[in-house]
RNA sequence: GCGGGCGUGCUGGAAUGGUAGACAGACCAGACUUAAAAUCUGUUGGGGCUUGUCCCCGUGUGGGUUCGAGUCCCACCGCCCGCACCA
């Protein structure tokens, strides 16, 4: 567009006139668009930098917490442009997953082309808000060149025992006939058709992500720059663990049946047994079944819940009697019953515990249900009056390494920590020949079989006479057909009339493919390596992936603390074990930084019926002190800060704040007030605010002209002193993801500029340090104050600015005196005033002299140089 | 239920264990204006009196460590995130 480009030239010699986003924020984007600027470049004579937010699943929409995330990984992008940096900073989309199919099924609209569509409308909005990104790098996942490569990875993973495939349970759906996840099970029962849930087991493909949890737990030490609470959550989710593996006798078990194995992490307390829990799951529990209609009926109820884990612990705890007992291995005299319990998990250890009320809760709930006896093997090391847990007092458990007074524990001293005890239990089971001491791990292999379409197919063939065959790698992508329909439930894979017929790999003869999909954590576990060489023949690029991995900064939701961290972390594993990526990035994120919610209030009034009434932010006018519906006046009850919800109606849409007040407007709010880490509440009134701070800035530094040639003595050192030290505050914020600090600190440097009676020289020297320390957080504003104050160049390219150490320091400083804690007084001392001179002038105070009786010495006279001094009287 | 996090004026929030409330919003007052908008200036945590460069209280609640605690420790309350098939 060659007009576009004529009228550019003309506006920049216009005279400044009055802030306008929409007329500066198109230009300065296709400005950075023409010029490349961000383009990512391997530049060996730089370092690079490599700056990741999540990619977005395309909903269709932006949504205001999109904006937070991309504005502060676009501020880090555009700050590390600024020193030198070679930077990439890419964008692209998580493409697959269950939204696309419900839009299918309701609409009508194929999977893909919705998705496609919704692509196409977020790309629009997001090119508004003049983020910089290199979309020459842009892809979706769903894309066939994005998943082929993924299939050529589940190959190769396959090969190296990566991939295998068991038996696991799903939630199904008796009446759809189908497969649920679990955010589609309500109450039990199925979303759609309202049928109770059934569990199913289903073979389904594995990684082998348990192969690497020793591993993946010891690297979290060395990830420095991540958060200690992410951290620590995936070491819980890991769940290391060391126990005791041993075995009760049955007495009179079905045949095949004599034994029952089980896992204890706490075996001190297996003197306190007082039952045996197996898992309605367990091979055990599935014999007796057979002969047993109640315990059948029982399991069978059990099988009701869904597979999430957290509706099984939310349960309530029921337990069923097989009536059969076992033999406790260091008493053969002594039985204990075997209940099939709700709350076991097959899945962990070995679907078998020995309760032991007295020091689990969960265990002395059950046993007060059951009747079952309650033996403490330990009691508090001194006795505070609480009661025991026989005496109708809650479960003792006490951390492992509180010493306790052990009163039915195994060899050693009496009073030792759990921890020890633990250790002496297992050396006494040993050399009884009771079992073994082993570790455990609570991270269980990653099912990655999903029966649905919109997903990268997993690229096996099942053949009669070989069995499962891998694909052969020429023959990918495994392309999802098109022609589908979603007029029935589950998986439209399964009765396409063609596309599950193909050949034999290894035999030629007539063969079926794998009609499950992949979990779209899959496609998220390695998209980041893929960035590095988008349009790669082969996942990765040796060369492109040695120049840019590993990312340098990632950013986003705390949501994705465990899941997806820790599965990228696998996969960075896998393909490096499959060379697809070095060695240095075995783990791909240098840093992290997980960011808070934008909130919004609700507006709530109450309809006839007593339900709820959602109004949205437009419908609502704030006055008075509250707020009111803006048609009839009625007031409206706030609800402050809540989670933004399609269904409260308190959803901002970015669309119109950016047409409203423009891009730069919306950066600088999502980046004020709020710490990044924290959630932060979009309010009107902050937006309004942050568009008239904007104005007020480009009024300031468009007058600048106009100020005298010279200042007052001293008024131009002062205000460059000041810039100095913004300067240095700003790129120590930036640095440490402090971008409230840093916007709070560009406001305060705002008013000194505004007030400041410096001469011209030195206000157009701080106003075009304003604009350049403001350039990453509000780019189109900051592009047109530098044209103006004749910058050279975009100030997108243009060396950030550095602060000179001998501005930074001040010749005097103020102390706050404090007496007993309490501030008092204060003094102004030369900076370097020695400690005992500083003492001196303090003493001499009127108000220290009064608070000491009669010229009597303080007590303690604590000096904190540059800081604090406190008299304690 | 289990794991993790957060809690400070009317509101958003600031504060390497060192002056609690920076910087904003809102409100009120003033300047400019015929008027309004815009802009600029100023006040504002609560209470007290002797109105001071004054005193007391105050960072969800209750304890503790320290010369000094919003910050560290313990217990509790409330809210938020995750719980393996939502992404």
């Amino acid at each position: 567009m060659a007009t576009g480009h004529r009228v550019i030239e003309f506006q920049r010699f216009l005279p400044m006139s009055r802030y306008s986003a929409a007329e500066i924020e198109p230009k300065w984007q296709e400005a950075w668009h023409d010029a490349g600027t961000f383009t990512a470049r391997r530049d060996d004579s730089r370092p690079k930098y490599y700056v990741l937010e999540m990619f977005p699943y395309p909903s269709g929409n932006l949504h205001i917490g999109h904006v937070r995330n991309y504005t502060m990984g676009d501020v880090v992008a555009r700050y590390k442009l600024a020193t030198g940096h070679a930077v990439l900073h890419p964008m692209g989309w998580d493409a697959f997953g269950l939204p696309a199919e419900n839009a299918a099924m309701e609409r009508g609209i194929h999977p893909g082309d919705w998705t496609y569509s919704n692509i196409a409308n977020m790309k629009t909005q997001f090119a508004r808000l003049g983020l910089s990104l290199d979309w020459t790098r842009e892809f979706a996942t769903c894309d066939p060149e994005y998943y082929g490569q993924q299939q050529s990875m589940f190959l190769d993973f396959l090969a190296k025992g990566l991939a295998y495939r068991k038996n696991a349970v799903v939630n199904w759906d008796p009446v759809d006939m189908t497969v649920l996840a679990n955010e589609q099970v309500e109450d039990g029962k199925g979303w759609r058709s309202g049928a109770p849930v059934e569990r199913r087991e289903l073979t389904q493909w594995f990684f082998r992500i348990s192969d690497y949890s020793e591993e993946l737990l010891e690297a979290l030490d060395r990830l420095d720059h991540w958060p200690d609470k992410v951290k620590l959550m995936q070491k819980n989710w890991i769940g290391k663990s060391r126990g005791l593996q041993f075995s009760f006798s049955l007495v009179d078990g079905p045949a095949g049946h004599n034994r029952v194995e089980v896992y204890t992490t706490r075996p001190d307390t297996m003197l306190g047994a007082s039952f045996v829990g197996i898992s309605p799951d367990h091979p055990l529990a599935k014999r007796l079944e057979q002969d047993n209609a109640d315990l059948a009926a029982f399991n069978a109820e059990c099988r009701r819940t869904g597979t999430a884990e957290e509706d099984m612990e939310k349960a309530e705890k029921r337990g069923f009697d097989t009536g059969l007992t076992v033999r406790h291995p260091f008493d053969t005299a002594w039985e204990l019953p075997v209940y099939v319990a709700n709350f076991i998990l097959m899945d962990y250890g070995t679907g078998a515990v020995f309760g032991c009320p007295a020091h689990d809760q969960r265990d002395l709930e059950f046993a007060r249900k059951y009747d079952l006896p309650v033996i403490s093997t330990f009691a508090p090391a001194s006795d505070d009056g609480t009661a025991l847990p026989e005496d109708g007092g809650d479960a003792f458990v006490p951390a492992k390494d509180v010493p306790v007074v052990y009163v039915r524990g195994f060899a050693g001293e009496t009073e030792q920590t759990g921890n020890e005890a633990i250790t002496t239990a297992i050396a006494f089971c040993e050399s009884n020949a009771v079992g073994h001491g082993v570790t455990k791990f609570r991270l269980r292999d990653w099912g990655l079989s999903r029966q649905r379409y919109w997903g990268c197919p997993i690229p096996v063939v099942h053949c009669d006479a070989c069995g499962v065959v891998p694909e052969k790698k020429e023959n990918l992508p495994v392309e999802l057909p098109k022609d589908v329909t979603f007029d029935r439930p589950g998986n439209p894979l399964n009765w396409h009339p063609t596309w599950r017929d193909v050949p034999c790999p290894a035999c030629g003869k007539p063969a079926q493919r794998e009609t499950d999909t992949m979990d779209t954590f899959v496609d998220s576990s390695w998209y980041f390596a893929r960035f590095t060489a988008p349009h790669a023949a082969t996942p990765t690029d040796a060369d492109d992936a040695a120049y840019w991995m590993n990312v340098d900064q990632y950013i986003g939701g705390v949501e994705h603390a465990i899941l997806h961290l820790l599965y990228s972390r696998f996969f960075a594993r896998a393909m490096q074990a499959c060379g697809h990526l070095p060695e240095k990035a075995i783990e791909p994120f240098d840093a992290l930084f997980t960011q808070g919610m934008v909130t919004h209030a609700i507006y709530q009034t109450k309809r006839p019926d007593g339900r709820p009434h959602y109004h949205f932010p437009k419908e609502v006018e704030l006055r008075d002190g509250g707020a009111f519906l803006i048609e009839g006046g009625r007031e409206v009850e706030v609800i402050p800060s809540a989670k933004m919800s399609k269904s409260k109606n308190n959803v901002v849409d970015p669309v119109d704040i950016i047409a409203q007040y423009g891009a730069d407007t919306a950066r600088w709010f999502v980046l004020s007030d709020s710490p990044p880490e924290r959630d932060v509440e979009w309010t009107s009134s902050g937006a309004e605010a942050a568009s008239k701070h904007l104005a007020r800035v480009w009024r300031i530094i468009t007058d600048v002209a106009d100020a005298p040639e010279e200042g007052p003595k001293g008024a131009d050192e002062g205000l460059l002193r000041e810039m100095h030290k913004t300067v240095h505050d700003v790129t120590m914020s930036i640095d440490s993801f402090g971008f409230n600090a840093a916007v709070a600190r560009l406001y305060a440097f705002t008013s000194v500029l505004q007030k400041t009676a410096a001469g011209r020289a030195a206000r157009q020297t701080a106003a075009r340090t304003l604009a350049q320390l403001m350039s990453p957080m509000t780019p189109h504003l900051a592009e047109e104050l530098w044209t103006h104050l004749g910058g050279s160049g975009l100030i997108a390219n243009a060396p950030w600015p550095v602060a000179d150490p001998a501005m930074l320091i001040d010749d005097q400083v103020t102390l706050p005196i404090q007496i007993n804690g309490k501030r008092r007084d204060e003094i102004t001392v030369p900076r370097d005033l020695p400690k005992d001179e500083v003492e001196k002038l303090v003493l001499a105070r009127d108000v220290v002299m009064r608070a000491l009786p009669d010229g009597a010495a303080p007590k303690k006279l604590i000096v904190v140089p540059g800081r604090i001094v406190n008299v304690v009287i």
